[in-house]
RNA sequence: CGGGGUGUAGCGCAGCUUGGCUAGCGCGCUUCGUUCGGGACGAAGAGGUCGCAGGUUCGAAUCCUGUCACCCCGACCA
């Protein structure tokens, strides 16, 4: 039985730990650091699988699987791969009763073990491209963990594509950087903003890493997918070739990319309330609730029926109705919880439409209906109440996008220079700046702000352009990028 | 690894400063009855090696020593 929640708002995170324990989302697991998801959690990783995994697909790209284990000695074999991996790898030294001539890494991400595939799999130009993606666990050793957003263990997708040109290696990474907006923003309802990493925060062993961040409601950034240009460092280290039709022996031109479970977490920071969870509708594995109001004994058969009668109705409307997705309704028979406990429920489970059928709505023919984010009550129509409810949710889902935009929009400022950057920062947002990317400029201002450079944006979007000016940080002048410094998680 | 905090019933906590009778409270749970349009009420019940180990004492949840675990903040990262 969930209790009330308390509106911790004061400490951000200590509100977002009650929202995903008491919407029943994750418990913490035995392993520290490691996450049990529980099936209301899941079923919400179920629905990005399912949506985006068609998303990947319809751009060719095909699932396959690889092993979880990992020869240590593929690890090694990019220089600058081993160097970001090896301090947070989980490695196997015994199995089977004895010690293992060679260790076995846990998996932190698959580059290797897929290119010591990839290199037997190549071998002509008529190969390529070679588009793959794996749904799979990985496991990062780090240092602090947090509930979906940085467990010991999560769930991601990862795709992992090879190509005969630098060219078509780059439109791979921007077009699946792309797909992870796009999906973002529609099925999430989280609005994010595309762009370049700089060199001190790219993947290790990538030619450039792209990203989408997305700002939480406490103005902190969240890095919610990563899209790599891996060029050819994994081709060189592990020998991926091809015949080309020129004749001539040459390597492959990689990409990687991936999100993981933490986009359940960026959803969470990024909609939900003091009432606990909001589900965007097309992340809900149950949109509508009826409650049909029971307690007369008289009238109860009669509200039945027409609870049962209206789920019914809604369900055929939903399929007819143009959503992207099939309309779930419940309905709530469980009489020994008043419909009180269950309002306040449902809230807590963020179920977008929750629908009360009493004897008093059936004698005017009407029900009542509320919204998940806004709450207020809306009368319908017994008859219209189908069509009400499919366009309620269909509202809800662009209303949570749009809120989210103009709440990350209305906290992103331009600055013109650090000192003034340093003021505002305290008051979390997006800064938007000439920047002079650097890996020691960008350290110091850590150092001294907390800050980052989340990515240089690509694309003008909704952003306010800086002058063309002085780096903020340096006042060095040529060469000068936007930047977007924020604090993140 | 540094800083802070917490371990007492399934959950949330009080009690500890200043040691004392049978360790309390709220929620939840069980049974019965009345309820039911925003977290119902009454009655009766079940549930505890007070994180663990040692010490001081006639007597320890309480004092001392050690130890373990977890949470929050930071460093690391998706």
């Amino acid at each position: 039985m969930a209790e009330k929640i308390t509106p911790r708002s004061q400490d951000f995170s200590q509100w977002y730990q009650d929202i995903v324990l008491q919407a029943k989302l994750a418990d913490y697991s035995p392993v520290k650091g490691c996450m049990v998801i529980r099936p209301n959690g899941y079923s919400i990783w179920e629905a990005i699988q399912r949506d985006l995994d068609r998303r990947i697909k319809e751009t060719g790209v095909r699932n396959a699987y690889f092993p979880l284990f990992i020869p240590e000695s593929f690890l090694k074999k990019e220089a600058e791969h081993v160097e970001g991996f090896a301090p947070e790898c989980a490695v196997v030294t015994h199995a089977g009763g004895k010690k293992l001539e060679e260790a076995l890494v846990v998996r932190p991400t698959s580059e290797t073990i897929i290119n010591s595939m990839f290199a037997k799999w190549v071998q002509s130009y008529r190969d390529l491209p070679l588009l793959i993606n794996q749904w799979a666990n990985l496991v990062r050793w780090e240092m602090r963990t947090r509930l979906f957003l940085r467990t010991t263990e999560f769930l991601w997708q990862e795709g992992h594509t090879c190509h005969a040109t630098p060219e078509e290696a780059e439109q791979e990474t921007r077009l699946m950087l792309q797909v992870y907006k796009d999906f973002s923003e529609e099925v999430l309802a989280m609005p994010v903003i595309a762009g370049l990493k700089t060199d001190s925060e790219k993947f290790a062993g990538a030619l450039r890493t792209y990203c989408i961040e997305a700002m939480m409601q406490d103005k902190k950034a969240l890095q919610a997918g990563t899209s790599h240009n891996l060029a050819s460092n994994f081709a060189k280290a592990f020998d991926t070739k091809f015949l080309d039709s020129d004749g001539k022996q040459k390597l492959v031109h990689q990409t990687s990319w991936g999100v993981s479970t933490r986009l359940i977490g960026g959803m969470i920071m990024t909609h939900s309330d003091d009432k606990g969870l909001v589900l965007p509708p097309r992340l809900a594995s149950t949109h509508v609730a009826i409650v049909p109001i029971m307690a007369k004994a008289e009238t109860k058969a009669q509200v039945l029926e027409a609870a049962d009668k209206l789920a019914a109705a809604i369900r055929e409307k939903g399929a007819v109705s143009g959503l992207p997705y099939t309309v779930s309704v419940s309905v709530d028979k469980d009489e020994t919880k008043q419909p009180g406990w269950k309002f306040f429920e449902y809230e807590m489970l963020g179920i977008p439409v929750r629908i009360e059928v009493g004897p008093r709505d059936l004698e005017k023919g009407q029900v009542v209906m509320t919204r998940r984010d806004i709450g207020t009550k809306e009368f319908v129509p017994l008859a219209d109440a189908p069509a009400r409810v499919c366009a309620m949710l269909s509202s809800m889902q662009k209303d949570l996008l749009e809120k989210a935009r103009a709440h990350r929009n209305a906290n992103t400022f331009r600055v013109e220079n650090y000192e003034e950057f340093k003021e505002k920062i305290e008051g979390g947002g997006f800064f938007i700046a000439p920047f002079c990317p650097d890996k020691e400029v960008e350290a110091k201002v850590k150092e001294e702000t907390k800050a980052t450079v989340r990515c240089l944006p690509l694309g003008d979007d909704f952003l306010p352009i800086p002058e063309s000016g002085p780096c903020m940080v340096t006042g060095r002048k040529g060469n000068n990028v936007r930047a977007i410094f924020a604090r993140s998680y």
